[in-house]
RNA sequence: GCGCCCGUAGCUCAGCUGGAUAGAGCGUUUGACUACGAAUCAAAAGGUCACAGGUUCGAAUCCUGUCGGGCGCGCCA
């Protein structure tokens, strides 16, 4: 018996199906049976809509060929070993009723697959780079962020658990403009802590993190910048700053990610790409093709031509690249790598790049579709009532570190990986505070920590002595139970292939929930006996799949609390 | 003006990529602990799935349009 009984049915039924289903001229539909489980218990365990796909193609009307493949799927043996009763319903649905005792054996075999339960095998597992967060390292990590950091190491976990090889990269905007200024504000900083007043420079940062960053800078040269920034011109005082000061930055940066669980495989400097020479030989080569022009004393990358809406600059009048032109060669270095594909999450306020950049690839004459762009919704933070854009300027930003402070890592996390990401996202720091108990992930937590006591309970008892075998039929809780585990499978591999870590949230929520109701009909360890022992491997398995799962989305999960 | 995202219960959100009678949590009302953990469970109430068309056996889901909200549309990053 499979521990995957989802997999395992879909494939009998595509065995035993596919003739019919060809001569039809249906045959792809042998290719992706898809089987839901449906929302009510009276439409059986599974349910199959094949011959309302197939109707179609076939003309004739669905509960006739639905009559025809029952009677193919009542002929299979492999299928019978599984399923107790087969019916046709409503317009031609299949519905499948399963047996019990294969219920039971199934769910023994996911608690003998340990931790390969729903572990996904793909046929062709793909190389992935995953990158996010890469915030510039002028400042500290806000729930912006954060949303974003939830949601790439969870989505890299479920990918990596779904059998795929990931890596995450966070991408350092080390170089040009706003590290200059970086430079300029830190300078202020220093020379303030100094007894030295500096004019600080339009739109320069604030903040009492730079006024940290100095002190420790202060502690490490004492006032040897001090005269190069008001008597000389300052320009090695501010190199020094730059490159010390964004040291330190992304140091307190990779701390926070740290706080929140979250670890990069690799820190990738922008800088570094401008010491290699990479924009040089990226734009030789896009010279060699035709897809660059001087036009108005710039350089322009013609990607209009790839389905952009206007051609884009790449080197500017004054000779300074632009941001686009080190993405380029960022791109160019990471398809270098050798990856299979390449992951990136933007903000929204990004989304109107993702064309030029697509563009690029094909310019670069790489496949678009190697280049896969999630963009994540924004965080609007509610102050008093009132939705309000998280600004420096108007005081509203929440920074990650507060955040984590006020409800701890466990709840920020499933709050911000809980909701998809293709919606925006309220939140209000105040109501999080006061009422972070009532955080869904506590419900999960104390389904987890209630199976844990159970089996506290029942270590060293006779119950735990007896092997457990799957018994002959199940409560209706315990059924209900056991279906949901099953599809623990499933819900791993849905929330990979659609990039949704949401939908192990939403699962883990029915999971629990379904436990708990389990638990006030079924007592376990009362019940004694062969009972007694297969519903300990019930507890033992949900708490095996709550843990794997809350570890998909970096939350941990207490056996107490 | 153009592009992307969103609009589902009083509030916050799911809805398995087109399935059968649209679901949770919070809030409201009511019931269950001498019990393996009551941070739980059971029940009630609450819906024009923004609106109007279209596609088909079947639409919250897909296509078009309208309305409303968010975000973009630089030789900024």
């Amino acid at each position: 018996m499979s521990a995957d009984l989802f997999s395992e049915v879909k494939q009998a039924v595509s065995a035993a199906a596919a003739g019919r289903l060809r001569s039809w001229g249906a045959g792809e539909l042998a290719e992706k049976i898809e089987l839901e489980r449906p929302a009510q218990r009276q439409h059986g365990d599974l349910s199959l809509n094949l011959a309302l796909a197939a109707a179609g193609r076939a003309g004739r009307p669905p509960r006739e060929l639905a009559a025809e493949l029952v009677a193919d799927l009542e002929a299979d043996e492999r299928l019978s070993t599984y399923c107790r009763r087969l019916e046709i319903a409503g317009p031609g649905f299949i519905n499948l009723f399963l047996d019990d005792a294969a219920l039971g054996a199934a769910a023994l075999a996911a608690l003998a697959a340990g931790d390969d339960f729903g572990r996904g095998e793909p046929p062709a597992p793909l190389s992935i780079l995953l990158e996010f967060v890469s915030a510039n390292p002028t400042g500290p990590l806000h729930v912006g962020h954060a949303r974003y950091a939830a949601y790439g190491d969870s989505l890299a976990r479920i990918l990596t658990f779904a059998g795929h090889r990931v890596d995450t990269e966070f991408y350092i905007n080390d170089y040009g403009t706003q590290m200059d200024l970086f430079a300029r504000s830190l300078a202020v900083a220093y020379a303030r802590r100094l007894g030295k007043e500096l004019p600080l420079p339009e739109d320069g940062y604030r903040g009492d993190y730079l006024d940290r960053i100095a002190a420790t800078i202060v502690g490490e040269k004492g006032e040897a910048l001090l005269d190069d920034l008001t008597g000389g011109d300052g320009q090695q005082a501010l190199s020094f700053l730059r490159r010390r000061g964004c040291e330190l930055m992304l140091a307190e940066i990779e701390a926070t990610l740290g706080r929140f669980r979250v670890h990069f495989d690799r820190w990738f400097s922008e800088s570094s790409l401008y010491r290699d020479q990479a924009l040089e030989t990226l734009l030789a080569a896009l010279r060699r093709s035709g897809d660059v022009t001087d036009r108005d004393g710039a350089t322009w990358m013609l990607t209009s031509r790839h389905g952009d809406d206007k051609d884009r600059v790449l080197i500017r009048s004054s000779g300074e690249p632009t941001y686009f032109a080190s993405d380029i060669a960022y791109h160019r270095q990471k398809l270098d790598r050798g990856y299979d594909r390449l992951i990136n999450i933007w903000g929204a306020d990004h989304h109107g790049y993702v064309a030029r950049m697509k563009a690029a690839f094909a310019a670069l004459d790489e496949d678009p579709d190697k280049l896969e762009i999630i963009i994540g919704q924004l965080v609007n933070v509610i102050e008093r009532g009132e939705r309000k854009q998280m600004s420096k300027r108007a005081g509203t930003m929440v920074m990650l570190d507060e955040l984590i402070d006020a409800i701890g890592v466990d709840a920020a996390r499933f709050f911000l990986v809980e909701r998809s990401h293709d919606s925006a996202l309220d939140l209000d720091l105040e109501k999080a505070r006061m009422r972070s108990e009532e955080n869904p992930v506590y419900y999960v937590h104390y389904a987890h920590a209630r199976i844990c006591s159970i089996l506290r309970k029942a270590a060293g008892s006779e119950t735990e002595a007896v092997e457990a075998a799957p018994p002959g039929s199940l409560e209706p809780e315990e059924r209900q139970l056991v279906l949901q585990l099953l599809s623990f499978p499933g819900a791993v591999a849905a929330a990979a292939a659609s990039r949704e870590p949401h939908r192990l949230t939403t699962y883990m929520r029915s999971l629990a929930a379904d436990f708990h109701v389990f638990y006030h009909n079924c007592p376990v360890l009362r019940a004694g006996g062969e009972t007694a022992a297969f519903r300990l491997s019930l507890c033992t398995l949900t708490r095996d799949v709550i843990a794997r799962s809350l570890s998909l989305v970096g939350v941990k999960a207490p056996e107490r609390m």
